[in-house]
DNA sequence: CGTGCCGAGTTTTTT
DNA sequence: ACTCGGCACG
């Protein structure tokens, strides 16, 4: 792959590792103004952003020293963008590319330039994150707040106000009024004494991600320097998932960026509107068109599924907007036989078993590995894990529920934490025998920890000898994995302390507050532990550790954005989709999502026993409607 | 200490 | 639609 640093013509610029763009893709990659692209699943819109970094990187079109700025969701997503970008310019280029969530952003504003706000508003330099689950607005609302003054309203007002909403309607609702509210409402009121007792009830403050963000917003409204330089830094602006965006993310991109020279690109598909009930806006794309000035631009092509599950994709995208235009499936089909049905079962016993019995012959007939499956269901991961993964442990295949509580941390959060990663990878170096991808990986997130500048030849070598002899003397110490508890967690401190945590801390802001660091380290120890069970070797227990050789299983949420060969859905049913009626756009989204994770079969089961299908007749019809087949299976 | 009633949660990300 | 926890009773 070309990796230039000096700077290329426009006219000369190439798409990068990629046979071709489609024409609207092209189009959005050299643009000069602001779009939003509406794309369906698999249409490559995390790509697309990619090709459009490179473009503007490496043309000057974004000028050195203007830099781009990325806003994503999700961690993983940002990630994912910074690699693609690293992966397809020089260093010199790529390392203009910001790509961060929308919350490290906001909270980076916050702890630049907080002290400049006004004191109403000011939060204490070393203000702690609150977490959901961590706040009770009901105990607030009920036994915090005293009786209001008479003109603004009476005690049988405030608890009036719906515990419910009171987050999304009146804590963080709006933008923040810079001397407080005028008149306010009972409501305003309640939540002016949420945001005081927040940021001056103790001696530090105590903010939510969603405070933090509209905090951000005043900031820049009310300061106009910090504004102009992020105006002048950022000569182009991305945002993913646009379609999930909330009124909070929306006002501090408005605030900074509305009516400016800075050019953004807004990605995402309506279709996959999962998120409203979480504060997300009814309609970005509209607002962002009209506010400023954007142009639509639909992409067609699926790289992702086969012809015929995007030609059934099509039918269910007509279900949820009439005008959804018909995508070019760019992917070969290579299942022989159907790639969509209906199974119905007569009891989960049974579904469990011809499940594990079809995935093993399925892996074995076709080369599949368990990674190629997925499990997905509606909610409640752990209950179908119950039943499904003594069945699949019957035919050899660990089943791994993404959502299962590991000590306080969540198995697919632990996974993704730079901890667990690093000791992984030094555990890999130490014990494995071709462990050549993860020296990379250790040298680079080591000399990162470290300090190491990556041009700094003396010190990465004094690096790579220190590691090549804490790696031997590990596997020196420890032939096979420790067994049992105490002996894992001396082990991971071993590593731990080698590492330095002092520099963990320095370098990742998030091990910083509230023992999150120990939470990992321990949900990491415990997790070890159960992998190294029964005696394996090495190889076998980091296997486990990543679920190398598990099949997944997660609900649709979790599931967004990724892609597998085979998609399993376990609970076509009423129960499952008790919620169906309350939203049935939303939840037919849901649907749509858990469909368009296959590229090339998806397989629905169904038993009377987990209720019947009247509700979600809708979902039903539309399979029907597309030629997908019932089979009574066992 | 069993029983039954009421209410809340179920789908989630983020340093 | 379903389950679970908390609480008031007997």
């Amino acid at each position: 792959m070309a990796v230039l640093s000096r700077r290329v013509r426009p006219d000369q610029w190439q798409p990068i590792g990629v046979a071709a763009l489609e024409a609207n893709a092209l189009n959005v990659v050299r643009s000069s103004e602001n779009r939003s692209v509406i794309a369906g699943p698999g249409a490559g819109k995390t790509e697309l952003l990619a090709q459009r970094a490179a473009y503007l990187l490496q043309t000057g079109t974004a000028p050195r020293p203007r830099r781009i700025l990325a806003i994503s969701f999700k961690r993983d997503a940002a990630v994912n963008l910074t690699a693609r970008v690293a992966q397809r310019c020089h260093r010199d280029h790529a390392g203009r590319l910001d790509s961060m969530t929308f919350d490290a952003f906001a909270k980076g504003l916050i702890d630049r330039f907080g002290q400049a706000l006004p004191t109403h508003w000011r939060p204490t330099p070393d203000y702690e994150i609150v977490f959901p689950g961590e706040r009770d607005f009901r105990d607030f609302l009920q036994n915090q707040l005293g009786s209001p003054p008479a003109s603004i309203g009476t005690y049988a007002d405030l608890q009036a106000i719906a515990v419910k909403s009171f987050e999304r309607r009146h804590l963080v609702g709006s933008r923040l009024p810079v001397a407080g509210w005028r008149n306010p409402t009972p409501g305003q009121w309640a939540a002016d004494q949420y945001w005081q007792s927040s940021l001056h009830g103790s001696a530090t403050s105590h903010l939510s991600f969603p405070m933090i963000g509209r905090l951000a917003e005043l900031l820049l409204r009310v300061n106009p320097m910090a504004r102009d330089a992020l105006r002048l830094t950022y000569s182009h602006l991305f945002m993913d998932e646009f379609q999930d965006t909330t009124q909070i993310q929306y006002d501090l991109v408005q605030t900074i960026f509305m009516g400016t020279a800075t050019v953004i690109t807004a990605v995402g598909d309506n279709k996959q509107q999962i998120m409203r009930w979480a504060m997300a806006m009814d309609a970005p794309f509209a607002a962002f068109e009209a506010d400023f000035g954007a142009t639509r631009t639909p992409l067609y092509n699926n790289y992702r599924s086969s012809p015929d599950l995007v030609r059934i994709q099509h039918v269910l995208a007509q279900a949820l907007d009439t005008k959804s235009a018909k995508p070019v499936a760019m992917a070969a089909g290579s299942i022989t036989g159907e790639s969509c049905a209906i199974w119905d079962f007569s009891s989960v016993q049974a579904e469990a078993t011809h499940l594990a019995a079809f995935v093993a012959a399925e892996m074995k007939s076709h080369d599949l590995s368990p990674r190629d499956f997925v499990l997905l269901v509606r909610q409640k991961a752990g209950d179908y894990a119950a039943v499904l993964e003594p069945a699949f442990a019957a035919r050899g295949i660990p089943l791994r529920n993404e959502a299962r509580m590991v000590g306080h941390v969540m198995l697919q959060e632990l996974l993704a934490e730079e901890v667990s990663e690093l000791l992984v990878a030094i555990l890999r170096l130490a014990v494995c025998q071709a462990s050549g991808r993860y020296w990379t990986l250790c040298q680079g997130r080591l000399g990162i920890l470290r300090g190491i500048a990556p041009d700094d030849e003396a010190a990465q070598a004094r690096l790579a000898s220190d590691l090549d002899r804490f790696a031997l003397d590990l596997l020196a110490a420890h032939t096979s994995p420790p067994v049992g508890k105490p002996n894992v967690r001396s082990t991971i401190d071993g590593i731990i302390n080698w590492i330095g945590r002092d520099r963990i801390v320095a370098a990742y802001p998030a091990y910083r507050q509230g023992g999150w660091l120990d939470k990992v380290i321990d949900a990491a120890a415990e997790h070890l532990h159960i992998s190294a069970g029964n005696g394996v070797d090495w190889e076998t227990a980091l296997d486990a550790y990543e679920g190398l050789h598990a099949i997944p299983l997660m609900t649709i949420h979790k599931s967004k954005g990724l892609e597998y060969h085979s998609v399993i859905f376990v609970g076509l049913d009423d129960g499952a989709w008790w919620s169906f009626d309350k939203d049935q756009i939303e939840a037919t989204a849901g649907f749509f999502v858990a469909f368009t994770r296959a590229k090339q079969r998806v397989l629905f089961t169904y038993t009377a026993h987990r209720g019947n299908r009247s509700k979600i007749a809708t979902l039903y019809n539309l399979l029907r409607s597309a030629g997908i087949q019932t089979h009574q299976i066992a």
